[in-house]
DNA sequence: GCTTCATATCAGGCTAGACTGATGTATACT
DNA sequence: AGTATACATCAGTCTAGCCTGATATGAAGC
């Protein structure tokens, strides 16, 4: 496996990194049906201000929400595009394995 | 938060967790292609045979991939479902993130 | 200007999980 | 039977990352 083989499975798996912690999960789901400032986010998952942050911070350094401030407020939106990329690669992995060969290489190292 | 929602959460983010090691998702890439024995994984990933060995039980445990032994080999084959699912899930957020609309609820805790 | 509220950051503790060397268990070959 | 090969499991180490209490920042309101 090339160094440049690692490092791109390395960029997409630390994306589904994003989706692999429950709670960052769900302010995903969350937010993917509206903008939601911080203090919704805390309310409706019940998580700590902290903790919640903490995966704000998160998505936002993977490039995953943008925000908006207004006032005391800061809003969290999705950005569509990762999440579509993921999308779109999952989907070809998915694809991929309905249709992998029962042909077998041979085996012989 | 429901006590289901943090389930349903919780599980759907342990399967995006088998794609966040850079390693597995390799692996998981491979076998979308073809089925593929240990020894071949373990060539094209040029990781230990031990840390490969690991990685195959993770997938295994999470009904990933099924396997099937043929003399003093093992073949892998990934289970498209699982995948589907994700792809699924995955499509429906992305989808969600494009229409998410720009409304803000009041905030006002 | 002082207080309050929303949110971010920091520092520290704790746990899950990734990697590894050693070892176990079949199977195949001679 | 004895050896070699393919693969799994075990035990231990080490790191990444989650959670949390304390604290900082910055805007609003009085």
């Amino acid at each position: 496996m090339t160094t440049a083989t690692i490092n791109i499975s390395g960029e997409r798996a630390a994306l589904f990194g994003l989706l692999a912690d429950p709670l960052r999960l769900r302010i995903v789901e969350l937010l993917a049906s509206e903008e939601l400032c911080t203090c919704h986010l805390i309310d409706e998952t019940g998580a700590k201000q902290t903790t919640v942050s903490h995966h704000l911070r998160i998505l936002r350094e993977a490039g995953a929400v943008t925000t908006t401030e207004v006032g005391k407020f800061t809003w969290y939106r999705l950005t569509p595009h990762v999440l579509e990329a993921l999308a779109a690669s999952l989907t070809e992995l998915a694809d991929g394995a309905e249709r992998a060969g029962r042909q077998r290489l041979p085996c012989a190292p």
